[in-house]
RNA sequence: CGCGGGAUGGAGCAGUCUGGAAGCUCGUCGGGCUCAUAACCCGAAGGUCAUAGGUUCAAAUCCUAUUCCCGCAACCA
């Protein structure tokens, strides 16, 4: 096939806070499919995908685990390569926003667009309140004060780098709705159009001063990039693009990029930042950007310490890459999101994979050994119902073509499958166990079992961009090769004669649920196992570097009365029940007795004390707290708390033997 | 009223933009077949398309309201 030209083509890139899960793995896959696709179909593809390794996200968990942010982003991002590489997937190139060069660029581009005037130095204003740490907005307030907290808050100013969105926007929304095919799905065009660009860009901060792991401007060093002129411009830097003027062969052959595949989560940065920072770089935009939906887990809710996680190499152990690869491709709707279940992947396996495909591949490949020992021949003895099956076959690459060309691969997917479904059908339709007992009808028997070789081998080379090892395995059955995909229109390509191995081998093994499900169960024990030993490393640390008793000073808040303290009612409290809240990450919801009462007091405090440890515990409690509700469970007090500089928290214990009810005074 | 998505036979999803006879895969039940991995093929049952209004000759599809679910966010009293 002649070359249809470049194709250019991203991923997002993996955010390194840790290894990731199968809905990460899923866009991958996606796009390596896509990737293959295009290669099948003639065009020169870059795939580019990799990991963005900076941010206060993850300095600050490099700092827990006691280690550089850079070794912590080594791990993770050593641990995303080795899944995408263990996924099969055919990128052509890998960046990390810690690469020399990128970061190197990001500061150039930085320079240039300050130069220009599209980045200013300005202030982040806001009203501030200190003991969250946080910025809030006029309207985001509660009665004048901290909506968190209930404190007062104080204007206050952050120096920060704007990026002057408004300038760009007319031309942004003028390209947006004439390019109508730029951000896919459609219904997420509405989305920005409606939410941000018609109501008015704000302009963006793109740099901040509250941590340090970032890009830092170089004309200023206590600014770091933030997150989305370093993330996004991965896509030109790694390539080669330089600021300055100078960029490589490379990047001129291949941007603007065909296609950006990214999460529908951050479709807004992709369909309005970022070509608006290209715009303010005078490059042209990309052709398609597509957010994709999300693969979600059924079920319980997706949780580390439930142990629950699905992550793509237990899949590979317990299905294999393909199958996984297969699940991912299939289930994915195109717009809506999908559903992952243990139960649904087994359930896939043995009806698409072993039943369908595995097994036709399989009783194909028996008869032609049992009946012309393994030689298949094309014999011209053809019957009417030949007709349909090679209408169906020959004609799947248009259907298949038609789908992917809208990029919806799970429909694309289950139009190759069509073809072996077809086969199955043929099977039965011409019954060559029946044509084997007549000797008159061995040249027919000799055709049906040659049509469906043909047949399969068409099969499987559609099915190569999704699922390349099986159609290798396939092909390899057969002994033939795998067709490219301009003789895919044409039937009877298969040698004649050809001789096919002796014996199948099973593609895929049909799987017991009963079997796999307890291995599930191991997987899951084994990560809720390691999840709480992360935990307690955690908790542990603190302690050990405790060698030098360190001090810290906090924020000095107004001197209040003495009336102002004695509106407080504080009393010894013993925990006498307490469990982790539901629906919360941090929450521990605990009965306390003080006095001859009971109150129910939820605490932040999860990370810090299990419920097991709670309970028996005597506290101090300030009581006459106004009851609020927390993640929807109610709360008529507060556990008092030491907390250190790193928000490590020690509930304040009787220093002598109190009884529960004690007036702290 | 934080943002967003969703609700279609037992399960998972199409169809909704561009109104015009409710569809696919799995499961269930019945039948056929025996080459094959208890696989394959055919047939059937099963849905007032979350609810209530509205627009229309016609609504799963458009409009309004309500309920419930999910994700992000939030929750550190």
């Amino acid at each position: 096939m002649s070359k249809k030209g470049k194709y250019y083509m991203t991923t997002a890139i993996a955010y390194t806070s840790g290894k990731p899960h199968i809905g990460n793995t899923y866009e991958i896959v996606l796009a390596d499919a896509i990737a293959r696709y295009k290669r099948a179909e003639g065009y020169d593809v870059y795939f580019q995908t990799g990991t963005d390794e900076h941010g206060q996200k993850i300095q600050e968990k490099a700092e827990k685990a006691g280690i550089t942010p850079k070794e912590y982003v080594d791990n993770v991002a050593g641990e995303v390569k080795d899944i995408w590489d263990l996924m099969n997937t055919s990128y052509d190139s890998f960046v990390r926003t810690t690469d020399t060069d990128h970061e190197q660029q990001v500061q150039k581009i930085f320079k240039k667009l300050y130069d220009k005037g599209d980045i200013y130095k300005g202030a982040y204003e806001g009203l501030y309140c200190t003991p969250c740490e946080s910025f809030w907005t006029e309207s985001q307030l509660v009665d004048g004060k901290c909506p968190d907290c209930g404190r007062e808050v104080q204007p206050a100013k952050e120096e920060a780098y704007f990026f002057k969105m408004s300038k760009y926007a007319d031309r942004l929304i003028e390209h947006i709705n004439t390019h109508p095919e730029f951000i896919q799905p459609v219904s997420r065009k509405n989305e920005m159009m409606n939410n941000f660009l018609l109501p008015g860009l704000q302009d963006l901060c793109v740099s901040r001063t509250s941590f340090s792991w970032g890009i830092p401007v170089d004309f200023d060093p206590k600014h770091v990039v933030y997150v989305w002129l370093d993330a996004l411009t991965n896509y030109i830097t790694i390539m080669g693009f330089d600021a300055e003027g100078d960029s490589s062969e490379l990047f001129k052959k291949n941007w603007p990029a065909d296609l950006h595949l990214i999460g529908k989560d951050i479709v807004r940065f992709h369909t309005i930042y970022w070509p608006i920072f290209l715009m303010a770089l005078d490059l042209p935009l990309p052709k398609q950007v597509f957010g994709h939906p999300w693969l979600l887990q059924g079920g319980d809710k997706m949780s580390k310490s439930k142990g629950n996680v699905i992550y793509a190499d237990d899949m590979v152990r317990l299905f294999g890459v393909d199958a996984t690869r297969y699940f991912v491709l299939h289930e994915m709707p195109f717009e809506n999101d999908g559903i992952i279940t243990w139960e649904l992947v087994i359930e896939r396996f043995n009806s698409d994979l072993a039943n369908i495909l595995g097994n036709l591949v399989n009783r194909t490949v028996s008869m032609s050994n049992k009946y012309f020992d393994g030689v298949v021949s094309c014999t011209g003895v053809t019957d009417a119902v030949d007709a349909d099956l090679k209408a169906v076959v020959t004609g799947a690459r248009d259907k298949v073509a038609k789908k992917m060309e809208d990029l919806h691969v799970a429909d694309a997917i289950s139009e190759v499958f069509a073809v072996f479904r077809r086969c199955n059908k043929y099977i039965d339709e011409t019954a060559p166990w029946v044509l084997a007992k007549d000797e008159a009808q061995k040249d027919r028997l000799s055709e049906v079992l040659y049509n469906l070789a043909e047949s399969i081998t068409i099969g499987a080379s559609l099915l190569e961009s999704f699922l390349p090892e099986t159609a290798q395995k396939i092909a390899g059955q057969l002994n033939t090769k795998l067709r490219s995909f301009d003789e895919l229109d044409k039937f009877g390509l298969y040698e004649s004669g050809n001789k096919i191995v002796e014996k199948p081998e099973i593609l895929f093994a049909r799987l017991d649920a009963k079997e796999i499900l307890p291995k599930v169960e191991e997987i899951q024990a084994a990560q809720k196992k390691e999840f709480e030993a992360e935990q307690r490393a955690l908790s542990e640390l603190p302690e050990e570097t405790a060698d030098v008793e360190e001090v810290i000073d906090i924020e000095p808040k107004e001197e209040i009365a003495y009336d102002d303290f004695m509106k407080m009612q504080f009393q010894v409290g013993e925990i006498i029940a307490c469990e982790a809240v539901e629906k919360s990450k941090k929450l521990l919801c605990s009965q306390v007795k003080i006095g001859s009462q009971v109150k129910q007091i939820v605490s932040g405090i999860r990370k810090y004390y299990t419920p097991e440890e709670m309970v028996g515990k005597k506290v101090m409690v300030l009581v006459n707290l106004k009851p609020a509700k927390l993640a929807g469970v109610l709360s008529e007090g507060m556990l008092l708390c030491a907390e250190d500089a790193e928000g490590n928290l020690a509930l304040m214990t009787p220093e002598k033997k109190m009884p529960s009810g004690a007036e702290i005074c």
